[in-house]
DNA sequence: ATTGAAATCGGCCTAGC
DNA sequence: GCTAGGCCGATTTCAAT
């Protein structure tokens, strides 16, 4: 697997002001034709660096609720999970999760039934803190500099390089430093898929 | 102006999950033709709803430094300039500003150096506390839901309904809620910068 | 209906074995 | 010298306006 080079960092800074510019115009820009900028797409997609093509859209001049900020702290062996069911509510639109089982949930809410809200997602029981907060603005500004890929091997864990692979498997993607480990993780992946 | 209809919502979601899918798609999904999808999407970029169309990166796939969240205590009334201030660096992605003077900064830094980073921006001696976590994961999942427009006239303050205009002086964009406001607004503007 | 963009395919070039 | 990967150009099909 090749890291980021300029080229691609390029084509997903252009793409981040103007998603939907055509490939023929990305392909003047940075030096190429438009199939080769088509193909460097398509495989950022595919190791999954651009996750979606999406909207940028100004909710202050939306009226779907009061936009707030909620703080929450709840145990970090759990954190992962309750992040993932909070962030598939309808009215959650960003979630992030600290290293310390902190969760910072921006939503929206109707009137102040904020623990409504992340009751139908979480046992509220397993919050030890709650905050709530009301936003007045946020900011949006994504940026990429200069980084690289930073790919860490699911099955041992070492950094993966140039020799690396990846697998698809229900719409997650794996990255694995090399074949064997690749083989590894599938193969049981697999033998638990039959057991289930 | 016309408030958001069904066919809006179902074209800002469709947008959503695939900011590249064609006019033609979206219009089969919507029943309209290509062109008047074209026409609703323009429209709801005139009015500042849709931003741009832009990318969902994977940055825990990136190596740009380590990805904080900066949790800050500022004083009320100088959070505005400082929110701005702060979203204006590149290594700051997301600020969120609360009503009681708290910004969440969500920033890479390189080691452990977040002072560098806001000393950069803002004015130390003007934060009253400063938390930093790690972040470990973050989730960005958009939705409008059943939303209408909710604009308010900046001339008088009045809801804006669908008698209202919207001009667009200097890249920013002004709601009114009827001619008169627009032309008051614009006139005054003027004169301003004409002193200027 | 015209203009323009996306997808596809065969062939070329280069790097690495 | 052979293979694999990346790119190009032409073509055809489909989309934007």
């Amino acid at each position: 697997m090749r890291d980021l080079d300029e080229t691609d960092r390029q084509i997903i800074r252009l793409l981040l002001e103007d998603a939907r510019r055509p490939y023929s115009d990305l392909a003047d820009r940075v030096g190429l034709s438009a199939p080769a900028v088509s193909d460097r797409v398509d495989r950022l997609r595919e190791i999954g660096v651009i996750r979606s093509f999406t909207l940028d859209l100004d909710r202050s001049l939306l009226d779907g609720g009061t936009p707030v900020l909620v703080d929450l702290d709840v145990p970090v062996a759990r954190a992962g999970e309750m992040r993932n069911a909070l962030a598939e509510l309808d009215r959650v639109e960003h979630v992030f999760q600290t290293a310390d089982g902190r969760l910072l949930v921006r939503a929206l809410v109707d009137g102040d039934d904020v623990t409504g809200l992340l009751a139908d997602a979480i046992d509220l029981d397993e919050i030890r803190r709650v905050d709530v907060d009301l936003l007045v603005e946020e900011r949006w500004t994504p940026t990429i500099g200069d980084a690289g890929l930073a790919l860490t091997c699911v099955e041992c864990g070492n950094t993966v390089t140039s020799e690396g692979e990846s697998l698809l498997i229900d719409d997650e993607r794996y990255h694995f430093c090399c074949g064997s480990c690749s083989s590894n993780f599938e193969e049981r992946f697999d033998r638990i898929q039959r057991n289930a």
